[in-house]
DNA sequence: TTCAAGCTGAGAAATATTCTCACTTGAGTC
DNA sequence: GACTCAAGTGAGAATATTTCTCAGCTTGAA
């Protein structure tokens, strides 16, 4: 999303960029893997040695509340953000190197509907998430380094 | 699972059945809904006063490698398990009062074939969640404890 | 330039999870 | 049933992440 319409965005919501935002945005822009908070607040620092932690935290909320952003659920400690581009995109997770690739047809409307009907729920929302090895990782099993993204 | 399938299951990797983990199993084998570790143990203690919180960790974590549980991706700050009765089975999350119901239809066998296909990624595995309101919960919307159980 | 929300950074606080360790218990063997 | 010993336990300390607080700064509109 270019910057005037992120503006845009935030501004509908009485929002305001900020020096903090614009750089955890270049951090994320830069990336194709998933990050932990921690480590986009580190990243952040080298754009703009003032960000805060806790800016970088309510940040990654504001983001994924404008769908800029998601949760990626990888079996850690802490919390991981992927970048969203596509609109309900879904992702892709290598469990080596953490690269993300993100796709859109998910095709779940079928299932959803059956799923509606059986249970008698009203379906709000999924997750899905895919995981494996990318071509990279497979080759080089040793390393995790790929992409210079270390594992935390 | 009946209980002596379970401690064979234990036995096979040299594992007891213990009564910290009979009672957290008793817990899960009484409730629909997903719950977290604290809540876990609390009623674990109500069935044997002397169970710990670490040992209710560690047993989670236990049942989570016997497949006999899994985390549920609620947005609450801590953990949250719901129990697998079916093999491969997945899970609609009721936002309301968190009764867990399960399936495991998910036909996604050809979405992973063409992922792995397009994207090169050796797939080991998906998640799928799906969230709504059931039907109690669409009757009664201002209350959240229906079942008993208590949002956290 | 002024102004007022919105936002910030720093550090404290809260809270979930893991670790440690001496003690206990389950279950196999006799 | 008694014995054995590795697996497991409870309690509380330690750790780590996330949230909160608050005085001061920034953004963007007028």
């Amino acid at each position: 999303m270019p910057i005037n319409q992120l503006r845009q965005a935030l501004h509908d919501q009485g929002l305001k960029l900020t020096r903090s935002r614009l750089a955890v945005l270049q951090v994320l822009a830069a990336t194709s893997a998933h990050l932990k908070v921690a480590e986009v607040h580190r990243r952040a620092r080298q754009i703009d040695g003032r960000v805060g932690l806790a800016s970088v935290y309510r940040t990654m909320e504001l983001l994924a509340r404008l769908r800029l952003v998601k949760h990626v659920h990888v079996e850690h400690r802490h919390r991981h953000y992927a970048r969203i581009r596509e609109h309900h995109g879904h992702h892709l997770v290598c469990n080596g190197c953490g690269l993300v690739v993100e796709f859109s047809d998910c095709q779940l409307e079928r299932l959803t509907r059956a799923l509606a009907r059986r249970t008698k729920f009203r379906i709000e929302g999924h997750c899905m998430e895919f995981f494996g090895q990318c071509r990279e990782c497979r080759c080089r099993p040793a390393s995790n380094t790929a992409r210079g993204k270390r594992k935390s």
